[in-house]
DNA sequence: TCGTGTTCGTTATAAGTTCTAACGCGACGG
DNA sequence: CCGTCGCGTTAGAACTTATAACGAACACGA
């Protein structure tokens, strides 16, 4: 029995081929989008012919979860290291854009048009969490002096997803804000939406950022 | 020859066949998704058998086309209808989510993950300056004592997919802040990222449209 | 009323896809 | 050294999109 660090040889080989098999994914998911993966083509790529993947992952399905396992993680681990290097809530949303504009499509995995009968694994809602808890560790940092709003104090009696994140309900509030906003803008530029309109896309993410981040007062004109 | 308004009675079938053909894709779409689009399976549904579908689309990205077309028809109309019938901006935002709720999976294949090799036809990017055009009639109407912004006067030189609309530039900020925000916390929702979060996503919703439509000032403290 | 020609639906076929089953080879491990 | 486990193969079933060729039904003009 081998010990939890070492490998059986047989083992190391199965994680390379893996590696191997989710990255011409990567590539074919680039150029032709997630829907058109096709393992024979994957197999065919490294100079084996069909079934032999099915060694490896039990259908295209699971190659896919892996896939977008994968991509979580990768942004998590991103935003984490922004924020451990010192970045702030605006630091946060750049690592984000520019994560999210050096591969579109590992963007839209996860969070593209949801496959109707599929269901995330626990493992991978944790990691989302994850991310939302780095984003909750910013926006700490960040004073406020912003009112609190109706949707805080029904947030108020909705926090579990929050874990046990101290920040009172409107930084959750505003964290949710961040993710809703920000993958607006980023979502219909990278799905080409701003094509053919001329502005640049990256100065409407700096004025929906700069909306995000700068303290504002309600105009207490308005009901 | 026919005048334009009456038709022959093949033109006639042929048009029934094609709008009971999309009936059945949004069916289809609907339960299984868009990628699982089955020409055969619409064929059989239909009572012919395969290949004869390809009388009456070319192929898959015919339909699917088509049924993109309809969609932003649809959705076109919807927002043109509540405006027209007195609704402001925050009934066009009812209007939209409601539109968007009814059927989900409508509202991916306009917004959803772009496909890689597709472009949309120029009749349709006509669709979306239709609703562009309808928001910009709604906040004309909306007063806003909001100071200009950065991207407000970046928008001065690029306003050409406005078309002629005279808003000014902050309003075309205001505009296009509404679709991006509108879209964020619309599109998660649909995909499922709010489940079992426990809050009510209609609150978020409505959250992100109280500060669409509220007069806010900039915090003169902030840089 | 009777051709004529367009259009429609059929079957057959090609080239793909995912995925299961059965078989043999080779390497790993006791 | 030898058994067993793992890997890759080919074969095949059940799908898919899409094209080709054929026959029948229908509209229309003479």
């Amino acid at each position: 029995m081998a010990e939890p660090g070492t490998k059986t040889p047989r083992e190391r080989y199965r994680g390379q081929v893996r590696a191997e098999v989710k990255e011409r994914a990567w590539e074919q998911i680039a150029t032709a989008g997630a829907s058109a993966l096709s393992l024979n083509a994957i197999a065919k790529q490294m100079g084996m012919s069909g079934p032999a993947l099915y060694r490896y992952f039990a259908g295209r399905d699971e190659l896919i979860t892996e896939l977008i396992r994968d991509a979580y993680r990768s942004l998590a681990d991103t935003v984490r290291a922004a924020y451990d290097s010192g970045a702030d809530v605006a630091g946060l949303a750049h690592a984000l854009r520019a994560w999210a504009l050096a591969d579109p499509h590992r963007y839209f995995l996860i969070y593209g048009t949801p496959v109707p009968g599929y269901h995330a694994p626990d493992d991978i809602t944790a990691i989302s969490s994850e991310i939302m808890a780095t984003l909750l560790d910013a926006y700490t940092a960040l004073p406020s002096d912003r009112p609190t709003t109706p949707f805080a104090t029904h947030l108020e009696d909705h926090r579990h997803w929050a874990g046990d994140h101290p920040a009172p309900s409107t930084t959750l509030h505003r964290a949710l804000t961040f993710w809703t906003r920000l993958h607006g803008a980023l979502s219909l530029e990278l799905a080409g939406h701003f094509k053919g309109m001329g502005f640049d896309p990256a100065l409407l993410f700096a004025a929906e950022l700069n909306d995000l981040t700068t303290n504002m007062k309600a105009d207490p004109g308005a009901a």
